[in-house]
DNA sequence: CTAACACCTATAGTAACTATAGGTACAAGA
DNA sequence: TCTTGTACCTATAGTTACTATAGGTGTTAG
């Protein structure tokens, strides 16, 4: 099974572009070439970077990424994976407990809105014209 | 009231750098100078600064706050205003979902990780077995 | 007067790609 | 066989929102 990168970019759903890129950053080997310098693609490739997206789909990022690829390659405990999972859980968790903050912030500042062609607004009193007012006379 | 970019900064809690740089693409105007080129600023640009800062503390991206100032500088209704914020709680909205989901995938995947220094791992098998082989070849 | 620190410019680096320019290879139809 | 269209190639720059570095000048406190 011989498949070129844009086969190998269809079956995996990584864009050639990336896949190019993943090479030179040295996550994927340098595969074979065509005497003409295309670059053709094995099952075992194909099952490295599909391993590779579904790692990508679940937000690790590319460093985590390489160091499983690597304790993979070399050897590696159930404990050392666990915590790279657990690490990355938790960092998600933090985002979504600021992001839910935010959401919040915000639907209070656009509910406070009339909206429509109105000149006052809630949302810019409370992001801009309330450091301006608090600005003129004073000190420091 | 005449401050360097120094004073800014503390009062901002903006980077100095990130203030040379909001210079550079515009956010921020070019201040006068003193005679020997350091930056000088006054009451209006510490309350612009402020006002990009509390903008960027809601997760607005920069292109938002230039509009929003855009908006601000040129005239602007609270129904314009109000739409880009509620975009902009959207975005986070489903950023928040997805997160959610993502994390619900990893406690999952983690727990029936046996951890330790067990070779046989819940994560590995999830993400990588009957995908990948454990191949040399690759640079690490 | 000198040492420490703030400031200056310009450039490169970060994450993870994406897009562009300018070219070569190959497969299918006329 | 020729041509056209697509896929492929390399190398470089752009994206977001900064941060860091190098190599220099200005200011100020003791």
């Amino acid at each position: 099974m011989n498949i070129t990168i844009g086969r190998l970019s269809e079956q995996t759903g990584v864009k050639v572009e990336t896949i190019r890129y993943y090479e030179k950053i040295g996550l994927m080997p340098s595969p074979e070439r065509t005497a003409s310098g295309h670059r053709i693609y094995d099952q075992t490739q194909l099952m490295r970077l599909t391993s590779i997206k579904r790692c990508r789909d679940l937000g690790f990022p590319l460093d985590d990424v390489r160091m499983m690829l690597g304790l993979i390659d070399g050897g590696y405990t159930c404990g050392e994976v666990r915590d790279l999972t657990l690490q990355h859980q938790a960092s998600i968790k933090q985002k979504i407990t600021d992001l839910k903050r935010l959401d919040k912030t915000l639907g209070t500042l656009a509910t406070a809105c009339r909206g429509g062609s109105s000149k006052e607004c809630a949302v810019v009193d409370a992001l801009f014209e309330g450091s301006i007012e608090r600005s003129k006379g004073m000190p420091q």
